[in-house]
DNA sequence: TTATTAATGTTGCAGTTGCAACATTTTACA
DNA sequence: TGTAAAATGTTGCAACTGCAACATTAATAA
């Protein structure tokens, strides 16, 4: 996880907040944060606390995207996909807020830790685009097997590692993997008896060779 | 379409890719970009002709994911996502191939050419993450229906017109939206009986109201 | 133009999936 | 510890979808 503020003082930072005009603001539990900002291109960066990004169905049923925490950054662009995606406080948290147009209409080009900071958001951004090509890889496989496996795949791969835990409960990782988590938790009974995996509670281990 | 060296002056891009040690390589129709450098996290310019990002399945067919003229941007980490894809030159191209991390850790941070170029490349990044959100909300519905919709909504909210003309053939749709070709095909036909769209070649008219 | 190939449309069918409903297990917390 | 709530497991069923095979139409080039 890559720091927006990496190899920018303190000193510094207060400057690059100024600069970008950026709003410091404190969300009690539960508060949207980005609600006063539906139409504009905010980058959010969490100073303290937890937000969540969280997908409300129409059925009214909100399922958890992604969660983050001090220092990660999120924004309209990068997140809010839909008008169903919303980016909520789960605990009381300071966020700092930018707008994605002053950073690039910004002129003061010459300013070391202006300069840093984009150079900080390009490698955030890089990562990000990383994540979606992974969730793009597994959603584009035509069976809840092969986005399992696809999914399995990416973990060994990123870990290393043939056990897997979950960091959230099968509920969302079905929606990660957009299943039914009825049929989900069905097929993973299949790789089970197939012997291709081995599940205790949110840890899942891979038993198949060819990975 | 951002491109990459805007606001850099011919002499500056020249001194930029000196800095990041760039190599400038002519390729020749049908053969593939990123092959020799596999692992690597580069980035590619097209600089003249075009490249196709292809995914080969396992049995052998290739569809296209996306086609780039001049000045477009590609790497390994925005578009190779599995070794199923490849960068692959349609016309005789020229390509300049830029090391990512050449980029990250270069020092040389007070240029201002160098500032603007990584300004660019977060721009260009920050365009690739909206459209894979886009192809992430359309992959997560659950229907051939509600994929197809949700692409129609897509293309409608960001040309603001109910024609939607196809720059890609139906069996590369029908790829991107991770569906069977003849499905589709059926499914557009439900949706034509039922008064929903029109299609005439290449040109789907949206004739729902609730848009 | 005509021949050939590519693109698109159509359809039967079997297997998969979403959905709903309920059972069981685990977790949270009073 | 006990109890309620949440998470997970299970299953029948109808609908959907992928697949294959073939028909039709459009595009391409000789």
């Amino acid at each position: 996880m890559i720091n927006p503020f990496q190899n920018i003082s303190t000193k510094n930072q207060k400057k690059l907040l100024w600069l970008l005009e950026s709003k410091t603001r404190h969300f009690t539990k539960n508060l949207s944060v980005l609600d006063d900002y539906v139409n504009e291109n905010i980058i959010g960066i969490v100073k303290s606390g937890r937000v969540q990004i969280q997908k409300t169905t129409n059925a009214g049923n909100t399922s958890i995207i992604e969660e983050m925490g001090p220092y990660e950054v999120f924004s309209t662009n990068i997140n809010i996909i839909s008008n169903e995606i919303d980016a909520v406080c789960v605990e009381d948290s300071t966020i700092i807020l930018i707008d994605y147009d002053y950073i690039i209409e910004n002129i003061d080009n010459d300013k070391y830790y202006f300069n840093q900071f984009i150079k900080n958001l390009f490698m955030i951004l890089n990562e990000k685009v990383i994540e979606k090509n992974e969730r793009i890889e597994i959603l584009s496989k035509k069976s809840i097997r092969n986005k399992l496996l696809t999914f399995f795949d990416i973990e060994y791969k990123k870990r290393g590692s043939r056990y897997i835990y979950l960091p959230y409960n099968f509920k969302d990782l079905a929606d990660y993997l957009a299943i039914d988590r009825a049929a989900m938790s069905r097929e993973l009974g299949y790789l089970r008896d197939e012997g291709f995996i081995e599940t205790k509670s949110k840890r899942i281990t891979l038993l198949y060779k060819h990975l």
